[in-house]
DNA sequence: AGTATATCGCAATTGAGTTGCATTAACTAT
DNA sequence: ATAGTTAATGCAACTCAATTGCGATATACT
């Protein structure tokens, strides 16, 4: 309903659910448009529907104001994730987090602390080899993309006891 | 009490669990020792509570018969693992597993489908790509321990849609 | 020994995510 | 446009890995 009843959509978020075999609902168009201004960010279930319009404060953003139901929405980015629109990582703590599926990928290397549970980009130093990595891991992205996979993103994480825990066990409390 | 009231531990398993500032006790010991007679084998905390003897079933592996607690082994690999004696990974699935440390740092690069949550290792030509991964890996994890981080190991992780799943979404069902 | 403090075990709780089902809205064929 | 089909929504109840509180034990320290 609305307005445009053309079938036809020059909205390039409607053009990609159709083309991906979903509806072009209300939470469909929020949700993606929401994932596709913002690249390179990645919410979970919780951030995103705090920061969606709907709820209280700021106001004035695209839609109008009924909230979204939290259901709706875990299934809502299922949908979105499960066709390759949305990246979705696990981080160290169980929590799904999702950003919109990046166009170029990024190797995007980082360290999660097993004893404080922090999770760090690798810069610096750090940085330069993961330039390397990431070199390296665009021969392997070729490979799966000309095998037919779809959306892929790379995913280089160190693990271990950061410097600071290690230090902290010396003298007893964890940081 | 027992045997061996001798401080100095001849056992392996026993001087890491002190050297990591952990006490000697049964549940570690025959946790920690699980972990080192299996090296490269992760387990979740249920599988880990099912293989391990004490339960029913086949009987005489190590220790007598009592069964640990659910809890107790929470907080068991939680400690071993804040202390980097174990490498801990969240699945796609949200579920914990854990190994030993291993000793030499692995790529072990893997796959992971977004649409039907398959997790398979990279293979063929993808596992010579890892190859070069896992050389240009290395550097940056020498840079990590120069800097004072403990327990290292190196996670690839690759997401997407793989091409089952991306031909069964063209024909309706996911596989 | 005697004391301080990790660790254990049990019960109850947390919190992200899911499932069932009736209702509503979007697509599709007439 | 109009009726029929099917996906998406919203609400309540539920699952399940993991955590927390706390009294009871077992290790370690002096």
């Amino acid at each position: 309903m609305e307005f445009s009843s053309t079938p036809a959509q020059a909205d390039p978020i409607e053009a990609l659910l159709v083309a991906h075999g979903l509806r072009r609902t209300g939470a469909a168009r929020l949700v993606l448009g929401w994932f596709l201004a913002h690249p390179d960010t990645s919410y979970t279930h919780a951030q995103l529907q705090a920061a969606l319009p709907g709820t209280p404060s700021v106001g004035g953003a695209g839609e109008g104001g009924m909230t979204l139901d939290r259901v709706t929405l875990y299934r809502l980015i299922n949908r979105l994730t499960q066709v390759g629109l949305l990246l979705c990582r696990v981080d160290s703590q169980r929590v799904r987090s999702y950003q919109a599926m990046p166009e170029s990928v990024r190797a995007m290397p980082h360290f999660e602390c097993q004893s404080c549970h922090r999770d760090s980009p690798l810069t610096g130093t750090l940085q330069a080899n993961a330039l390397d990595l990431e070199a390296a891991a665009q021969n392997a992205l070729q490979a799966l993309k000309a095998l037919g996979y779809q959306g892929l993103s790379l995913d280089l994480a160190v693990r271990g006891v950061c410097a600071d825990c290690v230090n902290a066990v010396a003298t007893s409390q964890p940081v």
